[in-house]
DNA sequence: CCCATATACGGAGGACCCCTCCGTTTAGCA
DNA sequence: TGCTAAACGGAGGGGTCCTCCGTATATGGG
């Protein structure tokens, strides 16, 4: 039969096409109505809206992202390297259970700046889809890395275990209600800093 | 004109009529409905189909219960009770520090029985709708005696509060998946509690 | 016992949501 | 420029929550 004639041209596997220009544009127009869409009404949007807003019509929105956790990941994975980055900073410049305090402080701030955040972080700790793993892993790498500093520095008892302050850190972002939630989270941080630094069981 | 005839008689204000017969039929036996579904399908349960599972129809469900959180609310406001009379019981028992341990674990266990009163206590520490008022305030109380006993007997720091604790131990139970949530949860738990034994800041 | 009427019932239907499917349009290589 | 693979878009199916209103019935005074 010939080789195929049309603009798939060869290259038979490995490097896939480049995409369409519409489909970029698109695609980056949908990130950008679903940020905002996600900072007005929070992680509950609907992806209806959201296709109207990009001028796009939900088929194509679809088609970009199979599922609505499929969009919510893409919005906010920007967003997580930035934190996860933020680690790396905050160990260099501070005593390692302050870098591990301001680095949950941190983490709070971003909860409440972008509420939609937390959902896909539940799922990270969580039984969630597998879309979140990546997000959740780096987010799991810099608290590991940072409880690991302190651990070792003697800063923090040597039993303290990072997923389980991630969860404690997630389980405080969540309860995002009120308007005292913010400084109950910061109170609540420094709470567990000093349970850190006692002796397990000790007075 | 003259006076009413009908069997709604006198009684202009005050004391309601009591209920019809079937009404009350109706009441309990969606309850019932609504607390197996919720505990085969979570806080998710369509309400559809626990009016059918009921024999109601569904407009019957919306007149007993004004709105789905009404449902929750309504199934879980005895097992609330429950939890808050927990409170007094182990403060009869034990030292205050440990009594709030111990009531602490025992919520989780709840959690872990019954998913549905999650969403329940979220909307009580959050701006959830009022109807969850009530519960809400047995487990404040409870949460507060529990934390008043232990603050004034020199067990856990002064600056204590127990809506943070609250939020808290909330946060931690709704991060209510993975094989490992409870034990740590626990550990969670736990280690708050060497914070609250500890001085403030201190080493 | 009967019957008038307040009370309760039930489900069709509206508004919204998520997601699928497929006919139509278009970008971009040859 | 022509043609084909890629991308588009929205109707529509199945689901949810909740409202509305015509119909049925429990109940207590006469």
């Amino acid at each position: 039969m010939g080789r195929p004639r049309g603009p798939a041209g060869g290259k038979a596997s490995g490097a896939a096409r480049k995409p369409r220009a519409d489909a970029r544009r698109n695609h980056d127009g949908l990130l950008e109505a679903a940020k905002a869409a996600f900072a007005e009404a929070g992680a509950e949007a609907s992806l209806d809206q959201i296709a109207r807003r990009a001028g796009v019509g939900i088929g194509t929105l679809y088609r970009h992202f199979p599922t609505r956790d499929a969009v919510v990941e893409a919005v906010y994975r920007r967003e997580v390297q930035q934190l996860a980055d933020a680690a790396r900073r905050l160990i260099d410049s501070q005593p390692p259970a302050e870098a591990l305090r301001a680095w949950m402080r941190l983490f709070i701030d971003y909860i409440a700046a972008k509420k939609v955040i937390a959902p896909a972080l539940k799922s990270l700790v969580g039984g969630g889809s597998a879309l979140y793993a990546d997000s959740g892993a780096r987010i799991n790498e810099a608290m590991e890395l940072l409880v690991k500093r302190a651990r070792a520095s003697g800063d923090i008892r040597p039993s303290a275990d990072s997923a389980d302050l991630l969860r404690a850190l997630i389980g405080f972002a969540y309860v995002n209600a009120g308007p005292d939630w913010e400084a109950s989270a910061r109170r609540l941080i420094d709470l567990l800093i000093d349970g850190l630094r006692s002796q397990p069981g000790g007075k």
